[in-house]
DNA sequence: TATATTCTGAAAATCACTTTCAATGGGGGG
DNA sequence: CCCCCCATTGAAAGTGATTTTCAGAATATA
């Protein structure tokens, strides 16, 4: 599926007129081999180790690309960074963030969606995205 | 009931050993006699125009502590904006957010908070706050 | 009222990005 | 295979929102 990713992502490249590189390459890698919830700059400094070289500046473009490729999902929870998450095909989630150790677990709740696409509807409203999260205390950090 | 908020909001200074001033007082009413979602910089121009002398920081140092003492909440749309919405005691409310002309529809819905409820459970966690949020295309905006 | 803090406004600083710019590098046309 | 036109890159400057700093002003308490 990296292997999908990878060719969703060139196409795209293609498909705009854009240019395949050295940089966007590796960016593409690291980021398909990293967790799925990935700040740019945790990125950016994973990056670094391997690749000095590649600029902070290529990183935030290179994500932007990703996402608008559809292989990533830009993420904010509220703390002032902007995370990047996998995106595979056809599927949707939602979080539960830990406050305390800020580990982030993923869920889907059909019944949840539909009762949201009810809401929406009575108010004549479309709905085009969502955002679920819950926060709060995960299960280690309870104790 | 904004003299209950205002008498909680100097509860809470008195509870910190901070000090009532002329500022906040000033700030607290236009927040209170103001929309429910209102981002700093409209509260800011808003106050401007009686008071001028009135600064930036203040009202940012001013409506974080309405956030601390429970009488607002700041909320986050993906904007880059903060802003602070009015919480009545024992509420809870979602959001429908129109992505064309910015309206905010609120919704409250019992089942969906009651599923969250299990999700969570189901995962061993604690919920203490959520946020729900829809992004879409409200009535007017559609046609 | 004296005194010790806390507050305030203005300006500088920060933070997370974004844009600019000159140099570098892909890749289709010839 | 080489050109040449753009796209791309890294470094640095620029942004926009928010925070912090600092010296003077305003409160609360003794």
């Amino acid at each position: 599926m990296k292997k999908a990713k990878k060719k969703i992502f060139h196409d795209f490249i293609t498909r705009r007129g854009l240019k395949s590189t050295r940089q966007r390459d590796i960016i593409l890698d690291a980021f398909l081999s990293s967790e799925r919830h990935m700040s740019i700059e945790e990125l950016y400094l994973k990056l670094r180790t391997r690749h000095p070289s590649i600029g902070y500046a290529t990183v935030y473009r290179t994500l932007k690309l990703f996402a608008e490729s559809g292989i990533a999902n830009e993420i904010h929870f509220g703390d002032g960074q902007t995370r990047y998450e996998h995106v595979s095909e056809g599927e949707h989630h939602d979080h539960l963030v830990c406050t305390r150790c800020g580990a982030i677990i993923e869920f889907e709740n059909e019944t949840i969606e539909k009762l949201q696409a009810e809401v929406a509807d009575s108010h004549g409203f479309l709905i085009e995205t969502h955002k679920l999260e819950l926060y709060g205390a995960c299960e280690k950090c309870r104790k």
